[in-house]
DNA sequence: TGTCGTAGGGTTGTAGGACAAATTTGATTG
DNA sequence: CAATCAAATTTGTCCTACAACCCTACGACA
């Protein structure tokens, strides 16, 4: 055990603040299965000296840990791995996220909420959530830096329809899954020969506002699960079963 | 500043361990807007002494919420709080659960994310993911002890229906929803007059089944977002706007 | 007067020790 | 053999100290 923790310890660089490196080994050695539900972890003691750091450290880390469920710490008795399904939080691992296929199921996750997310939001949108959509839309054809300014309205754009539902916890998710792509998109660079597209990016959130406007909550869903689509495809990522979502609607329609 | 925690203090049981109660409390300053995004947090000795503990408490605290993005420590500089799209998990504040109306929300976007999960089970699942929530539903009409094994082999069914789209993400997001409202209903004490209505739900888990062994995408999920409709409002959500999910999905069959 | 460098105080990061509280284990005793 | 108690182990909290770093303000120099 001491073992793998000192092997593991070497792997990683010296950027990020101390707790968060060891949090992360500990959560590798859980993910990885190493650690299994109910197994106790190695005393607070142990971890501190296999890694050569003061016990406060490893307290640290532990919080973390403890503070997304991943692990409960029972006083005298020891820190034992909880079951995945207690888990208390949502955090995706962004090495998930560094391949296109990776990226894949979060375009059709987030296809499918943002998709129902513009259906409610044509039903209930109220005037001024159609006036900030519309000055995100603006922000976004208006600012010809593409590069800083009209990335952000977009996310505006999206935030702002998910607000519209009404119903916080859909703002919330959508928030948190167009953020970790967005974070994905810049690490991974693939913001290149995507300038070139800016009316096309621009005429389908159009046709999403459009759509809101007229209340037309079934057609507000096919634009977004069409745009969403057309996102991903801009990027690279291939859709396993040409996005049926999309077809349907169309078809439907 | 100090005040306002002072007081905050005061309302916490002392049931749960130290840090995670200074976490709360300022994760509530931060949710609250008392403390806005690019601020900075008060000091760790200031929060020390304003609340009678350590600095090694609040240092564990603050490493609770650095995990989640909700705040970022500069070293010599100070805490200071993050965007609300910067951040990095998601964590529902169980207070916001314990009430009906924070329920219907979570209701709704599970009705959504499962029902779209149906639909895409209907079209991707293998004979192993049939085999096993057939199994589920076995153990869920089988089990007398309603109390217990049932209501697992109940989440067993729900996590499998999500496991067979092949997507981890919808996995991963379906199971935390479905916890939270599991811990939710607990806690709350609701699950008192339900247990004369297994056959109802039972039913209802067939009408899903049913759905995927035939494979027809739309029928799952009108059965899945009827069934979670029908199991909000036996605990008492009352839906906004009658689900027009399930209403217009029953009207195009 | 303006600009640069530096010194000082303040803040977080890490280390280490001490004791309390709780649990587990094992030995003792009836 | 069983119950009880004592000791060792482990986490929880507190304290002090110092290093690393940030920010500001003051002063030296051009």
């Amino acid at each position: 055990m001491a073992d793998t923790i000192n092997n593991l310890s070497r792997k990683l660089a010296p950027a990020q603040p101390l707790p968060s490196r060891v949090a992360s080994i500990l959560s590798q050695e859980i993910s990885s299965g190493r650690l299994k539900p109910g197994d106790r972890l190695p005393t607070e003691h142990q971890i501190a000296e296999s890694l050569g750091i003061s016990r406060n450290v490893v307290r640290e880390a532990i919080a973390q840990l403890r503070a997304d469920g991943l692990v409960r710490a029972r006083q005298g008795a020891g820190a034992f791995v909880m079951a995945p399904e207690e888990r208390l939080a949502i955090r995706l691992d962004p090495t998930d996220l560094e391949n296109i296929q990776g990226m894949e199921g979060l375009f059709e996750l987030r296809a499918l909420l943002e998709g129902e997310a513009a259906r409610l939001a044509a039903m209930r949108r109220t005037d001024d959530d159609l006036a900030e959509i519309s000055a995100a839309l603006e922000d976004m054809r208006g600012d010809e830096k593409w590069s800083e300014g009209s990335i952000e309205a977009d996310l505006v754009f999206h935030r702002a329809i998910a607000r519209a539902t009404g119903n916080a916890y859909i703002h919330t998710f959508v928030c948190f899954i167009c953020d970790q792509i967005r974070r994905s998109i810049h690490m991974a660079r693939y913001a290149n020969q995507i300038e070139q597209l800016v009316e096309v990016n621009v005429g389908e959130h159009v046709v999403i506002l459009d759509a809101l406007k007229a209340g037309d909550p079934e057609a507000a869903r096919v634009a977004m699960v069409n745009h969403i689509t057309e996102a991903g495809r801009r990027i690279g990522v291939i859709f396993r079963n040409e996005q049926s979502n999309a077809a349907e609607g169309i078809a439907a329609s």
